[in-house]
DNA sequence: GCCTTTTGTGTCAAAATTACACAAACTATT
DNA sequence: AATAGTTTGTGTAATTTTGACACAAAAGGC
């Protein structure tokens, strides 16, 4: 007979970027034990019935309000004592949000929910450290091959926009007309008529837009292969 | 209050290669109802107190008796209506098994248990054909940018049988030369001084072997980033 | 108008990828 | 033992992609 008594919650990383500023992460402050007072993952317990999705999205409505863009499933932890009281195991997911996300309102569940930067961190109740930690690989795993990026910024942006939440991201400087080459030859942005005054002096950037319907299509003409990316052969 | 009634199952998508033909997959008959008689992946409830991992090990020993090379987390499957008696959320792993594996014994909780090549499935229980799918993409995609591919194999092997790998795996050709000057340009190849005799005529292959150490050297010394994989730039 | 700031863009060098062919080692056959 | 057939080992040139780099254009402040 299986078990009777392990439970099953959800965690969302959700992952913020304030153009000009260092990504965010949303955190909300316990109200209760354990770990009362201490900062956390919003999350909570899956409901009878209730699809794993629907759980994070309602526990993310619930703790914090945000609107979220981007959804995934991130891993599954389950060390037996990661919950002091009993056994808990938790579905991680992380979440992609635009800059108007920025003014959250608490709820319910916290006591208080607040964006903070993924450089300055407080410390985290459970084994919260390490299901972001776990977040924030991935996302920067999965901006170098997928367009999630985009899920960060608003509709319209201008490079240098993009350019820099890769480079906060990734942590490091990239050559500013490279960059822009080879997004251009991905095919996947759409530019638009409209361009955006720089504050203070300095030329307007044109404004770009990113087009889903041409990153399906990109995508099944070319599938990309990292190390081992040959083309087909046929011997003679 | 949470859910007092939801259950928590491991399931896993066991690969394994014999080098010459298809890649293949574990299966198990099911011994009782819902499904009895239909093939499914092995796997089993959690015990309490018992990690996930653990779980999915002692699963695949008692209804397989393989032995895993290599086991990582898949996906977790929690539709609501999964199986038809009872909420029941399942943590999918996928593991690859050597050559040697391909002598099975079924054991306990199965009737029998068989390897399935990939072209031809069976019809399988519960969501399992959507785990299934899910974990062959993961092995197809893992493959290009991380050596896995050796834990398919046994410790020495031929060029010849690592191609062959990819082949069947990606389902396209590689060009002999450019996959060897490739994969040796890597610097996690051991050559050894053994040859192998082909069966039949020829000249015997080279053997070579994996070497984990050089892979750990490498993969610290070179992040590899796919689409947007431009160097470090100091603006001037 | 002139200086400063910011964005837009092209070209050349270097590196990686791709296409491609012939020699060497073994077996089987005669 | 010579020959034909099969399989593995290996190099080079053409092409493509990446990386480094500098100057022109558009705006604001003075």
């Amino acid at each position: 007979m299986p078990q009777p008594h392990i439970l099953l919650a959800v965690d969302a990383v959700v992952l913020g970027y304030n153009p000009g500023r260092e990504c965010s992460v949303l955190l909300i402050r316990r109200k209760y034990p354990p770990f009362q007072g201490q900062w956390a993952l919003p999350g909570g317990f899956v409901e009878e019935g209730e699809s794993i999705e629907v759980a994070v999205e309602r526990e993310l409505a619930e703790e914090t309000g945000v609107h979220i863009h981007y959804l995934e499933q991130l891993f599954t932890f389950g060390n037996p004592d990661r919950d002091p009281r009993r056994r808990v195991v938790s579905i991680a997911y992380f979440a992609l949000v635009k800059p108007s996300a920025f003014q959250v309102q608490a709820a319910s569940d916290a006591s208080e929910a607040a964006w903070f930067s993924i450089k300055h961190l407080p410390p985290l109740a459970f084994d919260h450290a390490d299901i972001l930690d776990k977040g924030l690989e991935r996302v920067r795993n999965k901006i170098t091959y997928e367009p999630i990026g985009f899920e960060l910024l608003e509709e319209k942006f201008t490079f240098v926009e993009l350019q820099h939440l890769y480079e906060t991201l990734l942590d490091r400087k990239i050559d500013r007309r490279n960059f822009q080459k080879k997004l251009l030859s991905l095919g996947i942005l759409e530019e638009l008529e409209e361009h955006r005054k720089h504050q203070g002096s300095g030329r307007p950037a044109k404004l770009y837009r990113f087009n889903p319907e041409q990153y399906a299509r990109e995508k099944e003409k070319v599938i990309m292969y990292e190390i081992w990316n040959m083309k087909d052969k046929e011997e003679q």
